[in-house]
Order: C-alpha cells, then sequence, then structure tokens
DNA sequence: TTGAAAGCGCTAACAA
DNA sequence: TTGTTAGCGCTTTCAA
C-alpha cells in the first residue's frame, strides 16, 4: 500500500549548530564511533582512518563535546574543589599544585566557594554534585551537617585536607593543628618567653592550635596567655590593631603567637613603629610561611606545612579512586615545620 | 503468531545507579517532564504536583545531573575563567568578584590555568570549550595566535580582563597600562625624584607600563632610567636583589617604580637594611595596592586599580550575553589611581 | 496544567 | 579494525 505522508514532520530542535562528531565522521566517511576511537583511543584505529578523521577536524574546527561524552560516558574528567574563599591565599598554593596534576592527567578544576551560610554550602554542593564531579577536594569545613551528608550520599571520592579530622568522610590529607600548638608553645617557653599571647583569627582550626598552645603555656606554669580574637580579617592591618590590644590587656607581653603570617607581619610592624626590639624584647611566630616570611626584616620565624603537596597528593588520590585504582592509604599526616628565623631570640 | 523470546536481551550499559529524574518522577506519579517542571520552573505547576515531586526528590535524596541538563538544554550554565597563574595573587580580588557574581545567578566557575607553551594553551582550550562554558573570561594574554583564532571560532562571549588591547576578541573590561606609566613617571617627576629605575617582572603589560614611564622621563630631560627584569619572580626577595642591582648600576638612584607591591616592598626592606632614608633619599612607588600595601612602615605608594569591580562587570556582561540580553557597552575602561602614601616624598 | 515523543552529541556494548 | 544499535538523563517540541 503505498501512502503520501505529506506531514511527515519531525519534531523540530534547536541545535546549537556547532560541528559535531557526525558532521565529522561523515566527511572522513567512517562511522561516528569510528571518528571517536581516532580521538580517544587513537591506537585502536588505523593509520589510515586516523589521518582522514584528524583532517577532519582540521578542515571543520571540531571541537569535542565533553558534555554529551560524559553523559554517555559517566565520566566527567571533572574534580571540584571547595575553598573558604580565594582572597585568604593561604590555600592557593594547594591548589595550584592540586590544579597542576589534574591537568597533566586531562580532569579539569571546577571551583566552589564555602563561606557562607549552611543553606548556601548546600545549595553549592547540589550545583558540584549535579555536575558529577568524579573527585571532590575540601579544605574548607562543612559547617552543615546535611552537606556533609549530602556529600557521602553522593559517593564521589572526598579528600578533605588542610586538616586531621576524628571522623573522615572518606580520603584525609593534611596536619595536626593540635600539635602545632604544642609545638609552638614549647618552641617559644624554651626561648624563655615568659608573657605569652595569642592573635589569631576567628577560625576553628587556628582555635584547635591556640587551645593547644595555651594548654603547654599554663602546663608550664607560666600566667594567663591573652588571646585576640580579629574576626574575618587577616591583614597587616589587623595584626598592628590586635598588637595594640595585647599591650593594652598586658603590657609586659614578650611572644606573640599568630594565626597568620599577615598577622605577625602586623605585630612586626607596630613593634616597630613601638620601638620594641624583636626578638630581644618581643619574640613574635606566625604560620604558614609564605613566601614573604622569609624576607621582612628581621625574618619571620613562622610554622610551615606542605601546602604544595597537599594539593599534589590529594590530586593523585583522586586521579587513582576516579580510575578504580585501589587506594590502600586514606590518610597521609604531612607534619609541619617550625621554622626558627630573626623575630625569636 | 505467538513467538517465545527467550534471548529477549536488550544490550546493557552500566549505568552509575544514581537516582534519577525518573526515578522521582514515578514516586511522585507523574511524568518525568512533569518533575522536570516541577524543579526548574515551579510556577508552571500545580501545588500539589509540586509537593508530591519535592517529597519524592526528598525521599530519594535526588541530585539533578546538569551534564544530561546541560546536553538537553544547549545551556550549561558554566563560566571559564583562565588566569595566568594562580599564585601570583594579583588576579583573586577579581576571580574572588567574578564568582560571587556568577554564584549569585546560578553559573559555576571553571578555571585553567594559561602560563604554559602555546601548544598548552592551544590543549587548554580546547578542554574548556569542549566543556561548551557559555562565557569565557581571561585575565592573561594569549600567546598563540591558533588558539585566539579557535576561541573567536567558538563563538563563545568572551571577556579579555585587565587590560585595553587594540583589537579585542570582544568584550573588554580593564585599564590602559600605557597611562599608567606615564602618570607614575609624572608623579615622581613632580616630587623632584631625579634618578629613576624601574623593576619589574617579565610581563608584557609591565613592559606597557614602564615603556611609558621611560618616555615621559625622558621627555622631561631625567638621564637614562634603568630597568631591572626580575623574570617571573614577583617576591619580595626578588625586590630586595634587584634594588641592589639598581644600586650597582647608578649608585645616585633615588626613585623606583616596580611593577608590583611585593616587589615595591622588597625595595623598602633593603631601604632599611641599607639605613636609606624613604621617602628623603629614595621614592619608591608599587603596582596593585594590595592589602598590604597601606600597612607597610612607611606606608607604600602605588597604583590602585578596580580589581573587584573589573570582575562583577565581567560577570554581568557574561551573564547577559549567555542570556541573549543586548549588551550595548563591549569596552569598559576602569581607570586607576595613583595613590599617595609615604614611601614618596 | 500535564504528558508523549524525540533528540541533545556522544560512547558502551555487541557484532562482524 | 570497523560498524550497528542503543542508550546516558535530561529538556524541547508539540499536543491535549
Amino acid at each position: 500500500m503505498k501512502q503520501i505522508n505529506i506531514k511527515d514532520q519531525k519534531k523540530q530542535r534547536r541545535s546549537t549548530g556547532a560541528v559535531t562528531l557526525k558532521d565529522v565522521a561523515e566527511i572522513a566517511g567512517v562511522a561516528q564511533i569510528t571518528a571517536s576511537r581516532a580521538l580517544n583511543t587513537p591506537n585502536l584505529v588505523s593509520e589510515n582512518v586516523l589521518n582522514k578523521v584528524l583532517h577532519a577536524v582540521k578542515q571543520t574546527g571540531y571541537v569535542q563535546n565533553k558534555i554529551a561524552g560524559g553523559l554517555a560516558s559517566s565520566r566527567s574528567k571533572l574534580i571540584a574543589a571547595i575553598i573558604p574563599n580565594f582572597a585568604s591565599s593561604i590555600f592557593l598554593e594547594t591548589i595550584d599544585a592540586l590544579n597542576q596534576t589534574l591537568v597533566s592527567s586531562g580532569y579539569q578544576l571546577l571551583l566552589g566557594q564555602s563561606n557562607y551560610s549552611a543553606e548556601r554550602e548546600e545549595s553549592l554542593l547540589d550545583e558540584i554534585i549535579g555536575r558529577r564531579p568524579e573527585g571532590i577536594f575540601i579544605t574548607g569545613v562543612l559547617s552543615s551537617n546535611d552537606a556533609k551528608r549530602k556529600l557521602i550520599a553522593s559517593n564521589i571520592p572526598v579528600v578533605e585536607a588542610w586538616d586531621l579530622t576524628d571522623h573522615p568522610i572518606d580520603m584525609l590529607v593534611g596536619f595536626s593543628h593540635q600539635n602545632i600548638g604544642s609545638s609552638v608553645a614549647s618552641f617559644l617557653i624554651g626561648k624563655e618567653y615568659k608573657n605569652l599571647g595569642v592573635i589569631q583569627a576567628n577560625d576553628e582550626r587556628a582555635f584547635r592550635r591556640s587551645n593547644a598552645f595555651i594548654e603547654v603555656a599554663i602546663e608550664s606554669g607560666l600566667e594567663h596567655v591573652h588571646v585576640i580574637n580579629v574576626g574575618d580579617s587577616r591583614t597587616v592591618s589587623s595584626g598592628k590593631a590586635a598588637f595594640c590590644e595585647l599591650l593594652e590587656q598586658n603590657p609586659n607581653i614578650d611572644g606573640v603567637f599568630c594565626s597568620s603570617d599577615l598577622l605577625a607581619l602586623g605585630v612586626l610592624t607596630q613593634a616597630q613603629i613601638l620601638k620594641i626590639d624583636v626578638p630581644s624584647q618581643l619574640g613574635i611566630i606566625g604560620f604558614g610561611d609564605i613566601s614573604l616570611a622569609k624576607d621582612t626584616w628581621p625574618a619571620m620565624s613562622t610554622v610551615r606545612i606542605n601546602s604544595g603537596q597537599i594539593g599534589t597528593i590529594s590530586a593523585n588520590l583522586l586521579i587513582a579512586r576516579a580510575e578504580n585504582q585501589i587506594v590502600s592509604d586514606h590518610i597521609f599526616d604531612l607534619g609541619f615545620t617550625v621554622v626558627e628565623r630573626q623575630t625569636t631570640r
């Protein structure tokens, strides 16, 4: 039976109009999947086919659509990193190393910022999990328990970095903030500083460092340790102001532990303005060993952590998990070093 | 005719096993597309349906797969940013502002690093374009012409930031490096500094600033301006070393223009070590107005640019273009301010 | 306001 | 080594 079908319309979809793999395959005179193989696994394809396909790619300016590929293969080749913020550059060396390692294995970095309300944190996580990254790297702390639960439910490999928490979600690459606090206290006490103070940002990890610091100080028979909280302002000027405050509370302060090198630089600057000699009258020690710490005058004593290594190891862990390799060690304690320079005697 | 089809197997695909919209729809007792509407355009759906769907989402822990959604809708909700590197934090305030604005409109940031070979630059661009972002933000300069051509061919809206180039790819948000150079020269010359030097990183824009600087100096009848190139090391210690070099070339140097505040801080520190009085014997001016510039002692004179605003404006431009709004202004000159503090007399 | 069908552009699975 | 087919999980289009 013949049938004249005048209205044999299909549903029309706007497409992007971009060159697709199908176009490339047609021009090269091969099947679409063959073109796909030529681009993704060129060693599974004859040289002849490879050349034809590559030529067609050049000719058309084809750029692979990784969204479609990701959907088909369930491999997004995306790793997400969640950091508290960009401004506090303390994590950047880590992110830099992370990114370098990821890129060299063909992964791309999706960045999210977490310094939000619990509500915002959850929506950020929805955003990120929605992109189906093959791994998630977190430097901050998830404040919301729902967010944490969401992350676990997603079943995506996770590295929590910059810390050694008691109940890790999955993998852990960091160091002990508590040990840093006690080591720094012992260090200053060993130098016979007797009136200690702490200047710190409003940050849970800084609190763990300072609590351990205070504990050791008290155990050693020292007087009350004064603590100044500068809130979220980890700047040189906060350090200056905080040091003035500290002096008001105890004019005999002779040793200060700061939760960041910038704060420490503020203390140093203020001491110079007040003509307090560093390190004889005042010992200062920071945290982070940012690049300018060794170049202040006098050079800043501080605590160094292996920021870059944290990124590299984390990237390798996440890649290994993404590629279904067996990861035997889940927890990496990278330690720290108390760097003795000229702001302590 | 009856047919017993024992082997009616389909080709099996492993799926991720994650909850899909289909599952949610079934549980809610609606069609998949209705569930989709409930989540994306809830006002097009009855309250009853909305509640059923939301309940099913809660129950299953469903998280939307944006890869699939992106493929179907050709809207990735992704904006890519390409920066030279993470370490040189000068762009971070911009990226921070960019990200804030993007997130509040439901976009996600994909970050790429460009300080690579031309070859690497092209593959980075393939990576990025392959993800079909709806906009691309570039702070660096594309060294490869092929890369630039690729970007144009992709037809993705582009903002080039931190500069005003002569032949922009698309949109432009920045300031004139040339004008900065001449303004700083006039500024120092107006203060009667007579033996000028420049310390700069190996960076095309820094060169444009210093060339303009030198031109004005020569026009004003000054002697040869000495230039020290510190390569890629924009650190305080490079600044210290470079200032020593500068003094060797001309012991009478009394004014230095640095291509970054950190370099300037190095000069200041070295001057203090050498007991050279700032600003009477030596004027120093930096670039960037990083947060600690106002807190050095003496406080650093520098050039401020509107880093945050660059990010905000760029984000809004890219979002507007992604949403097919008309963008009338394509070029934004945000200007700069010479900030006079205490390192210049 | 809701739904059925088709298809976004690619790759996994199977077949030859 | 190459090809056929059937999806990946969603949204668009069209229809009711």
